[in-house]
DNA sequence: TGTACATCAGTGAACGCGCGTTCACTGATGTAC
DNA sequence: TGTACATCAGTGAACGCGCGTTCACTGATGTAC
């Protein structure tokens, strides 16, 4: 009855079923489907199972979707931030430039940019089916499943944004909701960017750089309207 | 046999059930599902007529999809381009700073931002099904559907970079290539705004600031950019 | 230590239903002569 | 001007099929006493 002899939810430990028809509905999304169109046939044959074995673990489609959704999320969400952060600071630590313009050192924000960016790109990479999916829901049929990756996609621009105050990678008179504003910009456009990158090995090169340069801009835009004090985002 | 006799495409002259039968998957499509997962049954039936007529039309649902993707497009481009145009002139024909920084005269940009953007979101209000569905099935699943997408959404980019370059809203050492992933850059974080615009009336005026103010980043970014020599599109 | 019972993932057969597709037909419009 | 014919949007019935869902069952694992 307590914790220890009930480990209901750890995690990993998922019956084999239910990981299965997690893996079935992720493999089958990025191919060619959308997670709301598959069928709780197709799953099952897809993983190998019972129809049936389906009521065992989901109410309905849009019941694992759910699932598979806070599944990603919670594994990929805090390795990415790891190395995000070891990128950005080896980036960092090189010397400062000498004479920043306007306050804005270009040469650091170009390191961290192609540090960082690099690195999300390997990780898209290695992880492909994941980010297909998600972009693919976040504007998908299902107010739901849109709901929920929006949510995702929040906590990664959380994370960004509170990195970019930690390593001072804007100008310190920003403060934390325009910066957080900047970090929603920079990563809905690399999510997006990421599914070219996915979709296109032969542009490999030519993508990262175009993605570089894009995160770049922005981050330069931010600093020179706010360093010319026209910088005047909304606060809702 | 000659062309006055045989008016067969002439673009508003469809058979009455091919134009009810779009219609209706538009106004599906732009609820809750999406085009592929459209049934043609559930077409039929919402347009009012019998599930045979449309093999009359269409092939497949796709092959309707395609139909509606290019009627959107046909229709909406010019209109857009026209009053986007007379937006920007209105903006652009004020008086101009006396003393632009770095060569970018900020608040003529902040004008025109304002006008184009205020346009373009009434202008998606006007037709939210078709900016609905446009956006969803650019990242959906069929190939077929996102790659005339992509054609839609590069010939409204083409077209902002036309007048940008005509209006010289970004400074005139950067060549067409570089107006062009800017545009590029810009329109598809407008699309992408654009629904949230429409989803969530109650925030329309900090939407619409925001996105202001997102645009105008991207200028003074590219411009700075620019500017100081940093700006390095990769050409593919 | 052994026995009885509860829990739960997975099975297999069966159901009614809506789907895509086919066929043969109708009725209106346009054209040839 | 009239008649015969072709074209084509739309109809209605019928088909076989895969779907979601239900029910009754199995077999393994864990727990109470």
């Amino acid at each position: 009855m307590d914790a220890v002899s009930r480990p209901v939810q750890e995690k990993g430990t998922d019956a084999p079923g239910k990981r299965l028809l997690m893996e079935a509905a992720l493999r089958l999304a990025s191919t060619s489907r959308s997670l709301g169109g598959l069928g709780l046939r197709e799953l099952a044959r897809e993983a190998g199972l019972n129809p049936n074995t389906f009521y065992r673990h989901f109410k309905d489609v849009e019941d694992l979707g759910l699932a598979v959704i806070r599944d990603i999320s919670s594994q990929l969400r805090q390795p990415l931030r790891d190395l995000r952060r070891e990128a950005a600071l080896r980036a960092v630590q090189e010397e400062r430039a000498a004479q920043p313009l306007l306050g804005i050192d270009l040469a650091r924000g170009r390191r961290v940019c192609h540090e960082t960016v690099q690195l999300f790109f390997d990780f898209v990479e290695a992880h492909p089916e994941a980010f297909l999916m998600g972009v693919r829901e976040l504007h998908g049929a299902s107010p739901v499943l849109r709901q929920a990756l929006r949510a995702v996609m929040d906590a990664f621009a959380d994370d960004m944004a509170a990195d970019i105050l930690e390593f001072r990678l804007l100008p310190p008179s920003m403060d934390a909701a325009q910066v957080r504003q900047v970090s929603g910009l920079i990563s809905r456009n690399l999510f997006l960017q990421a599914l070219d990158y996915i979709g296109e090995p032969a542009r490999h090169a030519s993508l990262l750089a175009l993605a570089e340069e894009q995160v770049l801009m922005l981050f330069a835009g931010a600093s020179l309207l706010q360093s010319v004090g026209q910088l005047e985002l909304p606060m809702d």
